[in-house]
DNA sequence: TCATACTGTAAGTGCGTACTTACACACGAG
DNA sequence: CTCGTGTGTAAGTACGCACTTACAGTATGA
């Protein structure tokens, strides 16, 4: 028997790196030969790792929500009260939504969502999105939900749009820095609870 | 002196049939080729037009916004009671948000924000859309504020937000016709006035 | 040690694309 | 009529791209 295949370890070495160039680049001009010249290797080692580039992008979507998640996930660590999560995980949004700029991979993908593959990578995500709020809504509210509030379904995914356009903002300069944490602590409050502080 | 020039006349009949193709092909498949195709004119017409194929999308995303204020000022015609309009517009966007599918525009634009000619024309029609809604919920609400609620040029922001995510949803299945259609109308009327129907 | 699969280098290849050029023709003003 | 310019057709060009191939080297297990 010969050496042991270390693809699986090299894929998830080289995927940061391919993520962000394609979050920087886009997808067309992020060509083979600008990925393979970010990963320090040449271009057939990509194809060696995935069969090709549409397949590197479907990963960099996933790799978005991965990202996103440990964050969250850290930050929760240290949070007690899991009715208290929830606020906190918007203020940690408030302040930093946006910064790893990974967010572009989503605008990249949904043009070209005739691409069932990517369409279906998009679909994922999205959903394991807002099935995270939508827990964290829940046990906000525990109970207390008032019948003038729109449920959490719906709530969850109006975050996510709130977050979706404070990335758009950031990106083409349509608020300032407070007025972004403004728009997200503001309406995400009024969202989550009903009234905004 | 020979034939009076008709570009502007033909700009303005051919922009449409651009700017659906853009929004169906995004920016790299639709190829000039194509372009010229649906047009039914050869490739150096289009050029005659447009000096490049980026300006041809630019003058695409200024469409997507005369066309949705269009619908709208039409639909405002019929309402007396100022106070009523913005009801009446989130209804009607319940209905019939993403029909034309010319959002996808917005998207393909979104990918190639490196273009500073890309980016301006998005900003410049985010801000339209912006000052637009923002007009009509400082009419709604008429001096009736709660301070419960974010002033109207947060709200505005979140309420473009949410029309961004339907369309997305929308894109990608991610909810159901009746489900957008409550996600529109419960958050956008709670965005609006405070508390959703 | 040795066969075998992994790893790296370097040079293609074919195709699609934005954009151009050359030229025949049509129309409208003087 | 006729000159000059808009309008249409058709072919072409240079280039960048995703993806491939050929081959030399290297580490591993039996």
């Amino acid at each position: 028997m010969p050496r042991p295949d270390q693809s699986a370890k090299r894929r998830k070495k080289l995927l940061p790196i391919i993520a962000h160039t394609f979050a920087e680049l886009g997808y067309t001009r992020a060509t083979t030969a600008e990925l393979a010249r970010r990963c320090g290797v040449r271009e057939n080692i990509l194809y060696r790792l995935w069969p090709d580039k549409k397949k590197m992008f479907v990963a960099s979507i996933d790799y978005v929500y991965e990202q996103a998640a440990a964050a969250w996930r850290k930050l929760l660590e240290d949070v007690d009260d899991r009715a208290d999560a929830a606020a906190r995980l918007l203020q940690y949004e408030a302040e930093h939504y946006g910064e790893s700029g990974l967010h572009r991979i989503i605008w990249a993908g949904l043009s070209q969502t005739d691409e069932p593959e990517i369409r279906d990578a998009l679909r994922a995500m999205y959903g394991r999105f807002h099935r995270f709020i939508r827990s964290q809504i829940v046990a906000h509210r525990n109970g207390t939900g008032s019948n003038t509030l729109p449920d959490e379904t719906v709530s969850a995914w109006a975050i996510v749009g709130l977050g979706n356009l404070a990335n758009i903002s950031r990106e083409l300069g349509l608020l300032s820095d407070r007025g972004r944490k403004r728009l997200i602590s503001n309406a995400g409050r009024l969202m989550l609870e009903g009234h905004s502080p």
